[in-house]
This record gives structure tokens, C-alpha cells and sequence, in this order.
DNA sequence: AGCACGCCGACT
DNA sequence: GTCGGCGTGCTC
């Protein structure tokens, strides 16, 4: 097999196929499908891939490999078939589905250089900028002003010559050891020879006679109280000496408590069954574990993970983000110790790639990750746990734009092993498909504790406004949050921000200030007195005059958590507060130092936006109060009710989940809206029915599949024009019960100066679909290299925006 | 994507 | 002769 098929690292349409490469002699033995290479493209030299090896070409001269990065495959055989996969189901390239399953280290980063290749003079302002140096960086001659054309000149003369470097990020950390560089009878000696006054030397070998093994620097220094300098003597003297032993950064470095399989509940039981048969008959099914909060999802997931190792196979797990809280994950290093490797964004690049490293020198057997450690690198997967299947953020927003549970699907088939999807509020795509028995249905009703879940009051605000409350917080919630702090217990504040930020409006005129390039309104932000725009970032201190009247009336509308706060903090003057937002746990750690605080009672009142509505639990929390219910109810997005319901239902299982019985206020101007409605009621299956009613009508999912087709230029006529083509030249080719909609503007018509309008496309089969728009953006792509026009594709998008 | 190459027009 | 500015086409 001397020819390797390389997938190079060239994002572009035109690549998107392998390239056929030599492989030298040297690399014959020990290049491997799944490792990274570089190799020359053009005049340069990138980073590629090795997903395949062929015995003969069709191309008649072929270039070699030039170097081997990779001492063992980064990527094994399935998750090659499975980037492959993830591009075709994605409409992406299989180079950006390979790059997502790997830790950002991996990632090449290119330099150019430019040596100097002759001893005679180059022109004058050439050995300005060389200096007498023999290599500068490439950016130094783009820095000085040299023209192109001399480099030019000095490259076709052979005088200079551009050298492409390619590097890895990968930063691995290192300890230093000490050790014994002589045997213990010639340290003995030494010790004889060694002067009386070099005590601490003394003491060193003496330990090192008793102690051959290596031992850590830092330690050691410690433990002599003494300096690097004794042991710098010592290794003069040829006694020790000192390596380098690579270490992984231990992101969790707490002690954790062991703890063992509990009794099932007979629901639980029956839960976990027909999933330890999978596992048991290396079967694939995918498993619905529709379960109230606290009905002991986790804990069917640890024993079936349970099963999974005692078979010597490994687990995924899949967690959001945001639940990816110390607690849950010392749930699982609990009971699995140090066979756990976590995985979220919260590490640094390093952490994570350490992380990676442990899964793929087999040092773990189960991972507990956010979206991407559905790509961990294991060979002999015996389950995959999705938790809290509904979460938008399994869905990746860039490219390539794919849901987690569809690639765990996806393994689970080619692995022959069980797929567990968990929540208490599944998607309609998963419910019904449970429905159909295309997924195995179990459902847990019962809380582990026996509980009821707690009661849920609505309070209708508008009927608030008559009474003439025109504060943000209802006379029942404010009761309530007095009665509650004068017995000691702790509350828990959301206020469902998505949608409905801080903007800026005179009250004279009306106007809302909006950004100059989107067309979005501006948002308020406090602490700097600032106006910002979420889309491109654009800033500008806040008016104090309205530009379009004059009119010093100009203020902010709308709630944010420090505006809360601040009313909070008048109304309840000896409640403490814990505001948790973005804001406010953007530093590294800051999350867990916060819910700490919480937890050892520091504050009375936990206020925050979505982070804090899932997978905490604090036992002293007896109220549960929702400030807008309804505030992203009138989003343009079809799942806009679900989520609603999905929020409520998430934070009201926060209340009363132990001794303390809890209660739940939700305050909303929408009080007789169904998803507000069935989510104060527990009813998932009427909301169920419910929303696939309208579903149906409107014809979204799980009726019908979507795709959605973003076309921006900077010219809107463009825009609209290309968005149409695209619209007719679908209509020419799908089926008849296939819709196409559009052109019509984007939920956000314009950011940074670019129009965007979409074509969305419902369809129930359309075996063809990716094919047609991969053709058909094809067609455009001398407008698209040129950069001037962008077109997007998201098969089964999760918003429309 | 990047890069070379080639053609053109401009400036000195 | 020296320079920069595009448009075009290729990369095993």
C-alpha cells in the first residue's frame, strides 16, 4: 500500500474529495489510516488526514507525504465512516466534520517564513528587512514596506526561498522527577566524600539511598526544605538527575465519595430491564426514559453503565452544558472513579485535550460530556446516555451543523449497542417517535422520595397591573418570598430573559434605538452605560437626548437580573441575593463558587436566568418563582411553546425536593396559554397532544423534516433575487407534498450590513434533498468565493432565526 | 482557502 | 524598469 488517500485541510467546495499521496519508505510501516499528515498542495504545505490506502492512482505523478504527526490514529475507521456520515447528513465538508471530532489542539496552524538562500547581497531593501538575520517571519516583510515584486524577483533568482511551516497547538505539561543517577553503593560512597557542611546534600542522598524510585521536584524540595540549587550539585556531582514526565491536568482534582448502586424502584426497574438485554445481546435500540425530576434517571444510567463495564466495553454521556455542574459530575466520578473523563467547555484547551488523550489511550471507560464527546474516540461503545434530550445545545449552530442525537444514533447502530435518551419534557420528535415504537418507551412517574411534585400557582399580571402593582413582582410571589425568609428557607428566582432584552425607547417619540447595521434593537448594558448589539457587537454610549426628537426622556425598557436585583434588594432588604448570569459567571469556576455560596446558605435567594433552571438541587429551596413566563412565547420560532413548557417544567422540579415540601409562582401576562397552562399541571401528554395539533396544521415536525436556506449579501435585491433562484429551481425538482417557502426575510433581517433572506423547504421524504442543494449551491460559487454572497444550509434546524 | 500567474495600467 | 491591482484557475 504505498499511495494514502488524504483529506487536506482546505475548507472549500471544491476539495471537498481525497487527495492521492506517495507514502515514502520510511512512513510504509508505520502510517496508519486515521493519522494526520502534512503534505505539499500547491505551493504549499497543509495538514491532512489519511482516510484510506490504495495500492495504485489514477493520477500519474504523485507528491509524498512529507511528515507523519501522529504516532497513533487520532481518528479510528468508524469515525472516519462517521465524519463522512455527519457531512453528507449535515450538507457540510468532510473536512470540517473530521476537525469537530477532535480536541481544537489538533488543529494545525500554518507560518510562513522567509530564509535567505544565497551568501551574495539581495537588493538593498531586502537586507534592511533581513537584518543579517538568515529566516524573519512572513509577517515582517507584509509589515515593512518592500514591494511584492522584489520577493518575487529574489524568489525566482533562487535567493530566497518561502518555507510553509505547519504546527500543532498541542501543549503538554510536564513534571519534573528526581532520581538516583548512580547505583546505591557508589551514593553511599559520595555520601563518605561529601564535606560536613553540606548538610542539606547529606540528607538528599541519604534519601535517595533509602529511596531509589523517582520522586517529584516540588515534593521534594518540601520535604528538605531546601532550594533547586542542592539538587543542582547533587546532579553536577553525577549522583541524580532529573527528567521530564508528562502529566494530564486534572481539571477535578477533589477527593469523591465512593458510592454504590442503589435499590431500584419497581418503575425503575422496568426502566432499566429492556436496556441491560440490549446491552447484554450487544442489540441497538434507542430507549426513551421519559421521567419526572427526581424520578432517578441518573441513577438508571449508572447501573447500566454498570453492566456496560463489567462486559469491559465504555459509555457515553451526554449532558448540557449548563447541567454539567460539579454535582452531576461527581455523581458519576463517585461511582466510577477515576474510569470517568469529563469533557465541557469550561476547560481550557489543554484540559480538554488531556481529557481526550485519557479516552484514547483507553484510560477511561466512560465519558461524561456536552455535545461533542459524542465523537470520544472508544472502539467498543456499550451504551450512549443522552440526558435532558431536548436541549437546544445538542444541536451545533455552526458548521457542521449537526445534533448529537442523531450521531449517537448513528454509533449506537454501527457499535450494536443501546441509546437511552432521558427527560422529564422529551422533544415531540423523540415522543412520537416512542408513540410509534421506533424508540422503546419507559416512563417514570413516581419521585424516587414519593413526593408530589410541587404546586404550581399562575399569577395573571395584567390583572396585577389593574390592582396598580406596577412592580415586577406579584403580591402572592411577594407574600410568599416573606413568608419564606422568615422560616429560614431559600428561593429560587428565574427570569426568562431569551428574547426580551434591555432596549432603548424615548418616551416621547417612540423611537428605539437599533444598531446601524443590524436590524436588531441595541441593548443596555449598566455597568459600562453602554449601548451593544448581540449580532456584530457594535457599540455606543448611551443617549442622553433622543436623536430623532431631542427629547431627554430617552430610558431603557425591559428587565435584566441587576435590575432585579436592585428592586429585589429594596423590597427585602436583609435577603441576601446570588445573581447568576452571564455576567456574572463568566470567570472560570465563578458558576461553582456561586451555587456554593447558595448551597451553604449564604443568600436566601438564588435570582438568574436559564443556567439555574436545570439539575440543581438544594434541599432548603421551598419557592420557586418564574418572573415572565411568556416572554419568549412570541418569538418567531415554532417551538417557542415547547420550550416554554420545557423551562417551567424544568424550574419548578427545583422546589421541595427533599423533607421541605415546595411551591412553585409563575407570573405571566398569557395565563390561560396552554404550554403555561399544562406545564402548572404536570400534564406533558396533554401538552403533547396539544402542541402536535398545531404542529400538524402548520406542518413542522415531527410531521414534516425542515431544512432552511440562508442566503446574505450586501445587496438586498441580490440577496432576495439568489434566495428566489434557489426557491424555484427546488420547486422544479421536489415531490409534490414537499413545501417551499420563501423568499421571505430572516427572523433578523440584516447583520452587519448583510441582508438575509431564507427559503425553507418541509418535506416528509426527499431521499434526494441534499443532493439538489448541493447542487444548487454549486451554481453559486463564483459569487461565493468571492465572498460577497453567503448561503447556509441547516438540515432539521432547531430555530429560525 | 490560498497562492501563482498573467495581464493591465500607472508612475518615474 | 518598477510597482500594485485584479481576474482566473489549480491544488494529488
Amino acid at each position: 500500500m504505498r499511495i494514502a488517500k488524504v483529506i487536506v485541510d482546505v475548507p472549500a467546495n471544491s476539495i471537498n474529495q481525497t487527495f492521492d499521496y506517495l507514502i515514502p519508505e520510511k512512513f510504509l510501516d508505520i502510517l496508519k489510516v486515521g493519522m494526520r499528515v502534512t503534505v505539499p498542495f500547491g505551493p504549499r504545505k497543509i495538514m491532512g488526514f489519511v482516510v484510506g490506502k490504495a495500492e495504485e492512482s489514477t493520477f500519474k505523478s504523485l507528491r509524498e507525504i512529507e511528515q507523519v504527526l501522529d504516532v497513533t490514529p487520532v481518528l479510528t475507521e468508524e469515525l472516519l465512516h462517521l465524519g463522512e456520515w455527519v457531512a453528507k447528513d449535515t450538507v457540510s465538508l468532510y473536512i470540517t466534520a473530521l476537525q469537530a471530532m477532535l480536541p481544537q489542539v489538533l488543529k494545525a496552524q500554518y507560518k510562513k517564513e522567509l530564509l535567505r538562500n544565497t551568501d551574495a547581497s539581495l537588493s538593498q531593501e531586502l537586507e534592511h528587512l533581513f537584518a543579517g538575520r538568515d529566516v524573519i517571519a512572513y509577517e515582517e516583510f507584509e509589515g515593512a514596506s518592500v514591494s511584492y515584486y522584489q520577493l518575487q524577483k529574489a524568489v525566482q533568482d533562487g535567493d530566497l526561498v518561502v518555507k510553509y511551516l505547519v504546527h500543532s497547538k498541542i501543549t503538554k505539561k510536564y513534571v519534573t522527577m528526581v532520581q538516583p543517577a548512580r547505583e546505591g553503593y557508589l551514593l553511599e560512597e559520595a555520601l563518605q566524600d561529601l564535606s560536613k557542611n553540606a548538610m542539606k546534600q547529606r540528607e538528599l542522598l541519604g534519601y535517595f539511598i533509602e529511596n531509589p524510585q523517582p520522586i517529584e521536584k516540588k515534593l521534594l524540595l518540601k520535604k528538605f526544605q531546601t532550594t533547586s540549587s542542592t539538587i543542582r550539585t547533587l546532579i553536577d556531582k553525577s549522583l541524580i538527575e532529573t527528567t521530564q514526565v508528562e502529566v494530564y491536568r486534572d481539571p477535578h482534582q477533589q477527593q469523591f465519595h465512593k458510592t454504590t448502586a442503589l435499590p431500584l424502584t419497581e418503575e425503575q426497574e422496568q426502566a432499566i430491564t429492556p436496556i441491560k438485554q440490549n446491552i447484554a445481546n450487544d442489540e441497538h435500540d434507542v430507549f426513551l426514559v421519559h421521567g419526572v425530576t427526581g424520578s432517578g434517571k441518573t441513577e438508571l444510567y449508572l447501573q447500566a453503565i454498570q453492566d456496560v463495564i463489567m462486559k469491559g466495553q465504555e459509555a457515553i454521556v451526554l449532558v448540557p452544558e449548563i447541567a454539567l455542574t460539579p454535582q452531576m459530575v461527581n455523581r458519576f466520578k463517585g461511582r466510577f472513579g477515576s474510569k470517568v473523563a469529563v469533557m465541557h467547555s469550561a476547560l481550557s484547551a489543554g484540559e480538554k485535550y488531556d481529557e481526550w488523550r485519557r479516552i484514547h489511550q483507553k484510560e477511561v471507560q466512560v465519558v461524561v460530556g456536552a455535545r461533542s464527546a459524542i465523537f470520544a474516540p472508544f472502539e467498543n461503545l456499550g451504551i450512549i446516555i443522552i440526558d435532558e434530550e431536548h436541549e437546544a445545545t445538542y444541536k451545533q449552530e455552526d458548521q457542521p451543523r449537526y445534533h448529537a442525537r442523531d450521531v449517537a444514533i448513528q454509533r449506537g447502530k454501527t457499535h450494536h449497542c443501546p441509546v437511552v435518551l432521558g427527560s422529564a419534557t422529551p422533544t415531540l420528535e423523540s415522543f412520537a417517535r416512542a408513540q410509534k415504537g421506533v424508540y422503546k418507551l419507559a416512563t417514570l412517574r413516581k419521585r424516587t422520595n414519593d413526593k408530589e411534585m410541587p404546586p404550581v400557582e399562575i399569577v395573571d399580571m395584567r390583572a396585577e397591573l389593574h390592582a396598580g402593582n406596577r412592580s415586577m413582582f406579584s403580591r402572592t410571589l411577594m407574600d410568599k418570598m416573606e413568608n419564606c425568609l422568615s422560616k429560614g428557607e431559600q428561593i429560587v428566582l428565574l427570569l426568562n430573559r431569551r428574547g426580551y432584552s434591555t432596549f432603548v425607547m424615548c418616551r416621547d417619540c417612540g423611537h428605539v434605538k437599533e444598531c446601524p447595521h443590524c436590524d436588531i434593537a441595541l441593548t443596555y448594558h449598566k455597568n459600562f452605560n453602554h449601548l451593544k448589539c448581540h449580532y456584530c457587537s457594535y457599540e455606543e454610549p448611551m443617549p442622553t437626548n433622543c436623536p430623532e426628537c431631542n427629547s431627554d426622556l430617552i430610558r431603557y425598557f425591559g428587565t435584566g437580573t441587576q435590575r432585579v436585583e436592585e428592586a429585589l434588594t429594596k423590597l427585602l432588604p436583609e435577603a441576601g441575593i446570588i445573581r447568576m448570569d452571564v455576567d456574572t459567571t463568566r470567570r472560570k469556576g465563578s458558576h461553582e463558587t456561586l451555587l456554593r455560596k447558595f448551597a451553604n446558605k449564604e443568600a436566601s435567594i438564588l435570582l438568574g436566568t436559564q443556567m439555574i433552571a436545570k439539575g440543581l438541587d438544594f434541599e432548603n429551596v421551598t419557592l420557586v418563582g418564574v418572573l415572565t413566563a411568556d416572554s419568549m412565547l412570541h418569538l418567531p420560532d415554532f417551538r417557542s411553546s415547547e420550550k416554554t413548557f420545557q423551562l417551567l417544567t424544568q424550574v419548578s422540579g427545583r422546589a421541595g425536593r427533599h423533607e421541605l415540601t415546595g411551591e412553585v409562582i409563575v407570573q405571566t401576562y398569557t395565563p390561560d396559554h396552554y404550554s403555561i397552562e399544562l406545564a402548572s399541571e404536570y400534564d406533558f401528554e396533554g401538552f403533547y397532544k396539544k402542541e402536535m395539533a398545531t404542529r400538524k396544521t402548520f406542518q413542522y415536525p415531527p410531521f414534516f423534516f425542515l431544512a432552511l436556506i440562508t442566503v446574505s449579501h450586501t445587496n438586498k435585491v441580490t440577496a432576495v433575487q439568489t434566495t428566489n433562484h434557489i426557491v424555484q429551481q427546488l420547486l422544479q425538482h421536489v415531490s409534490n407534498n414537499t413545501v417551499v417557502l420563501g423568499p421571505s426575510p430572516s427572523p433578523v433581517p440584516r447583520i452587519k450590513d448583510r441582508y438575509r433572506y431564507q427559503c425553507m423547504i418541509k418535506y416528509k421524504n426527499e431521499p434526494q434533498l441534499r443532493d439538489m442543494i448541493s447542487s444548487i449551491t454549486e451554481q453559486f460559487k463564483e459569487a461565493t468565493q468571492k465572498g460577497d454572497l453567503l448561503i447556509t444550509v441547516d438540515m432539521q434546524p432547531h430555530h429560525l432565526m
